[in-house]
DNA sequence: ATAACGTTGACCGTAGCGGTCAACAGCGCA
DNA sequence: TGCGCTGTTGACCGCTACGGTCAACGTTAT
């Protein structure tokens, strides 16, 4: 009575959301099958049952949090934006919904490009090891830098907005504030560079 | 020839700085003396030679981080300005000095707050963990907002500019440039904010 | 009843951890 | 030249706890 049976399911999504935590956290050799199974609240036994072994696991998750990303990110993003802010907020918003829903999935991906044990390194297609470091084109790309009044350049603007949402993703794991505050932040920061740094006319 | 022999002081100022590194990235279960030890370039047996055994080396380590970080902070800050960017600037300056002497200094202390190791957790004293949040206190107190332009809310610009300096040093373990470089973007930075927010009779 | 499935606790072999210690290199001193 | 003394280490020890296995258990459907 206490519940239901929960579908198997369940049970391997928890896996996959603690796998990705532990290891991106602890790196491949200290990450611990146990750890990861008392995250997923489950036994270790299972987590073997579902992924064969260690390694596998973590190839497995590698696979699924490339995927996850670029699908999540392609279907989100809004393509037709043109203003600097516009597509910046656009894609900081788009990634805040992702690190909502999926926690540690940009963590974990970022901690892949810096895993170099000889275990699983070598297996590691470059293919998954790029992806990354396309952010900064990703706002700068075709917006148009000329509503900056003159004297502003547009990639130190970028350069403090993306170094602020650094240090956001990398203190929530403080978890001092929620979303909805982090970001009301942002916006607000936003704003206020764009209401100082833009021309007049353009506000 | 190959090398003369390097005074023991050399060695234990080699372990503290392995060690807090570390400690800092692995937290304190998963830091092994042999990893300290590879890292400082001298043999495991040094290591317990010198601080006896892991407990002891990790409290010796609070400790002497905690007073160099004091230490390092009230000599060097320059108490007299009161303009908030020269402040905050002055700040940031120092700190950024402090981590280029002791690269891992900041991030070991700031690791002191989370470790939760049942076998040290007890013995750290309280004091040690406050310390921290006053960055922003240091920055705030005593200088005058009133040279901002009006709209602009000073609380949020230093919310920027902290987290800004935050992702510059969480970042600075890919060691992506130098120093000079990082401090030099954030002047730049800085300086563009303050061009900007501050009304046109204080430029 | 029973077969099939999801799940687990107990178990195994072993890597590698914290910690110890005899011994060794090099240097000053006689 | 010999002789300690200091700084340093490789080899070693006991034991933890890791990755991985498996028989058995509770549920559910048939």
């Amino acid at each position: 009575m206490e519940q239901l049976s929960a579908v198997p399911d369940d049970k391997r999504q928890a896996i996959i959301n603690a796998g990705m935590s532990v290891f991106a956290s602890a790196g491949y050799k200290k990450a611990y099958i146990s750890e990861i199974a008392a995250r997923a609240g489950i036994s270790k036994a299972l987590v073997f049952h579902y992924f064969g072994n260690k390694k596998s696991l973590y190839l497995s998750l590698v696979e699924y949090a490339s995927n996850l990303l670029l699908q999540e990110m392609q279907a989100e993003l809004d393509t037709s934006l043109t203003d600097f802010f516009d597509k910046l907020q656009d894609v900081v918003k788009v990634q805040m919904s992702v690190l909502k829903r999926h926690p540690s999935l940009i963590s974990f991906i970022t901690s892949i490009y810096f895993e170099d044990d000889p275990e699983i390194k070598p297996t590691l297609h470059d293919a998954y090891l790029q992806g990354e470091s396309t952010r900064a084109q990703l706002a700068l790309d075709g917006s148009d830098s000329s509503k900056f009044k003159t004297g502003v350049d547009p990639k130190l603007v970028l350069e403090i907005l993306l170094k602020y949402t650094e240090g956001v993703v990398n203190n929530r794991m403080g978890a001092n504030q929620g979303f909805e505050e982090t970001y009301d932040k942002f916006e607000q920061c936003m704003t206020l560079l764009k209401n100082n740094l833009y021309k007049e006319e353009y506000l």
